[in-house]
DNA sequence: GGTTCTCAATAGATTTTTTCTATGGTAATA
DNA sequence: TATTACCATAGAAAAAATCTATTGAGAACC
């Protein structure tokens, strides 16, 4: 008997489904079929009745469940006293900039991952916290955008925090404005467009420096500047006060609304976003999933 | 975590040293060490302050080791539901024949071994159970003579049983006679020297055939029985009564006390007394060390 | 003051265990 | 009848545990 093999036991017998347990184990099914059946074989009993249709607990079954929980109660004390967080539930943590996509990816990953036990976590922050979470193990991966004003410095603030970067995707800058701006009935627009209205950004803490930035072109003067904190804050201020930010152009719908839309920004630059990951370590299969999620959802 | 971890933590706090708790363990002391630092690592503390005189547990080792023991509290629950042994105890039985030096080998096991929790078994008992106990499992090892006699019969049942013999020593016969016995002067005797005194000898239940006595020359007609099942009463009633039995001549003063002695049997027979294990299953570590003590013990 | 002893740590090889991929078999479903 | 959704099996591959041999460090001994 292993702590692995009751926490396979349990799975299993929540889920039902010896694949779909194992999906969720993150490991393959035959793995998970011979480490029951060896605990099977190690006390001669049957757990589980097997059929075509799935699986199901015994009434044996239901008593070794019974005494197995106890186990895993108690080892999980250790997990909660020593890291913090339970093992029986997933843990997760991503920090990021303020982009939907990344929202997009959690949701679903959640929905398929979450089970009935979890802790997630989305961190929106600002731009150096991310790589001091990802480095400092607080998140297990972070999201940020080069681009070639920022690339040399972020660049290097990686590099000395034992971080890796991988591009998502290349984006033309785009401008998010409210349906409803003198500004919606244009194809495109330029930095001469914008002057006039208040740009929102992204506030960056005590690492202030341009290079930092949430927003490409941070540079650029402008007479009216608003600074939040807050994606939807953000947004509320874009409609209310005619104002404009400047992103990477991807927008959902469903998660900003009908009132805010984007439009190209003719400028010669573009956003790289991807995700930061700490090289020594390898990332966990959550992670993995999440980066395939990303993936799924991040469009230049 | 594992729990093999944990009960390996246990036991070098227990122990309060690596080198012997590894040797109690049956692993080597450098798996010992990683086990442990391993753990320590894990959840970034200190168990044990190491030092060349041994290891100590530090208080928040110690604050550890009661949750570890939370857990393995629970585990050996589910080991004592479903395998009738609970695994934080040691567990050893031995079925034989009524030899002493089996008894001074298993004290020597004990004390080695013994720890403070166990659940050792000696059954001394009849030759064909002895078989039987081995066979199904219900003991690790069993002991019994074999001679020209009883050698075909024996061996084709052990190879009926999926069982192998192995040679611990071979004795010339010895008669047991109480020490004050008419027969004690003499230096070594005959059959018919025996002839007048009652012959005791151990029951064989209802494998009575002659091919299962514990003595050898049970087919020679003697007409004073006495058959018992205890290896004291047997002694009692040599002394008491004047009897003998044929056995191998192996006596311990310590066990046996100084009221019973042996003397050599002058007859062209000889017994060899060996251990039976299941041929398709390795002997357990705890086995391993019970045959090195048999070895110790047993002389011709 | 040097030598020996005891015990834990380290290195590298080896064995064992776990996990993987690929495939088979079975019963329900379309 | 073909397809699908399961779990089981086999053999290869990867990962983990364990082993032997050796080092290193401090205490005890002479």
């Amino acid at each position: 008997m292993t702590l692995k093999q009751l926490r396979y036991l349990i799975t299993v017998a929540e889920t039902g489904n010896m694949t779909e347990a194992a999906r969720k184990l993150f490991i393959a099914q035959p793995s998970l079929t011979s480490a029951i059946r060896e605990l099977e074989n190690e006390y001669g009993i049957t757990i589980f009745e097997r059929s075509n249709k799935g699986i199901e607990v015994t009434p044996e079954g239901e008593e070794f469940l019974g005494y197995a929980r106890q186990v895993l109660e108690q080892a999980d004390l250790i997990e909660e006293r020593y890291t913090g967080s339970t093992k029986g539930k997933l843990h997760f943590c991503v920090s990021s900039q303020h982009y939907s996509f990344v929202v997009e990816a959690f949701v679903e990953l959640l929905k398929e991952f979450g089970g009935d036990k979890y802790e997630f976590h989305v961190r929106e922050t600002q731009t150096y916290d991310i790589i001091d979470d990802v480095s400092h193990l607080r998140s297990e991966i972070g999201i940020l955008y080069l681009n070639g004003f920022n690339e040399t410095v972020i660049r290097k603030a990686l590099r000395d925090n034992g971080l890796v970067f991988e591009t998502l995707f290349r984006a033309k800058p785009h401008v998010f404005i409210g349906k409803d701006s003198p500004l919606a009935s244009k194809r495109s627009l330029t930095l001469k467009d914008l002057k006039p209205y208040p740009r929102l950004s992204y506030e960056q803490g005590s690492h202030n420096s341009f290079y930092f930035s949430e927003e490409i072109l941070s540079t650029v003067d402008c007479d009216k500047e608003l600074i939040v904190r807050d994606r939807a804050t953000l947004f509320n201020l874009l409609i209310g006060m005619n104002g404009y930010t400047i992103c990477s152009g991807v927008i959902n719908e469903e998660l900003n609304g009908p009132n805010i839309i984007a439009k190209p920004l003719k400028v010669d630059d573009y956003m790289e976003i991807g995700y930061i990951l700490p090289s020594s370590i390898r990332p966990s299969h959550l992670t993995q999933e999440y980066i395939k999620a990303l993936r799924k959802f991040a469009r230049g």
